[in-house]
DNA sequence: ATTGACCTGCAACTTTGTTGCAAAAGTTAT
DNA sequence: ATAACTTTTGCAACAAAGTTGCAGGTCAAT
């Protein structure tokens, strides 16, 4: 367990600090994505804002996790599958945000639909965001 | 021309103010959406910073704009068409983000791909946002 | 024109995110 | 294990983004 993490902050290039090891901890822990705030309180105590937000900002970098783009554009992070590499993220699946909870998943067994684009327009990416009822919510 | 913004406004039975009508105009300038930082950049001597937050509330409230989810989570509006009423936005088309210029469209005629769900969970809206480059940045 | 409701600007504040630098920890080679 | 080197952390200070309360001004309806 802490030797996985361990080995994931090995294989990018990064030192093996405490606030790291903690940090992917809690993505670990949680069913979704989280935020920057949720981070903070978890481990708030043990580490300081900047710590958090430099943190992140590696992860991100190094294709550790990816930024999920909200309507109410809040800030959002989750664990990149194994595929993500430097600079190359390729997190090719939908994501749902649970009006009742919050929560936020990554469904990566929902393939992305493609898009018929106008003339001149030109695809890179495509994010899809779904809102609705979650699994645990639906009653 | 100003009687159509006016009209707009009426309808949402809101008053019709200098900063209102100024805001909307920038809207209907535009190709594309706009951010509060641009929209303060074209009007900022004109109106308090807080009341261009206040006046885009109460157009997202009302159902005048909509706010766009971005990968890069800065908070994006663009009007909303006809359709859409107070407290229920329904603007089911497909968004793009040109990495070139930075301009984002409503593709009004792109039909929103319908996604499979897992069991449990329930549909209510979805968002998609393509990037890649415009027709004229394209070359 | 007057009244009442609503909107705006100001000031102060909170929250969110960034930067520079010195101290502390991690890493590598001996 | 230790020394030397590199990287990371915490602090402080700052910058940007967004919110709130209130007094004064504008708008709409009579």
């Amino acid at each position: 367990m802490t030797t996985d993490i361990s080995n994931l902050l090995k294989r990018n290039q990064l030192s093996v600090t405490n606030s790291r090891k903690r940090i992917l901890e809690c993505f670990h822990k949680s069913d979704g994505a989280l935020t920057h705030a949720v981070i903070e309180q978890q481990v708030g105590e043990e580490f300081d804002r900047v710590t958090i937000y430099r943190t992140l900002q590696t992860f991100v970098e190094k294709g550790i996790i990816h930024t999920i783009p909200t309507t109410d554009n809040s800030v959002k992070y989750a664990l990149c599958k194994e595929a993500c590499s430097e600079g190359h993220h390729h997190d090719n699946h939908v994501h749902f945000i649970c009006d009742d909870c919050g929560t936020t998943y990554c469904l990566d067994h929902v393939t992305i639909p493609s898009v018929q684009l106008p003339n001149g327009f030109k695809h890179k990416q495509t994010d899809v965001v779904v809102s609705g009822v979650c699994e645990k919510c639906d009653n």
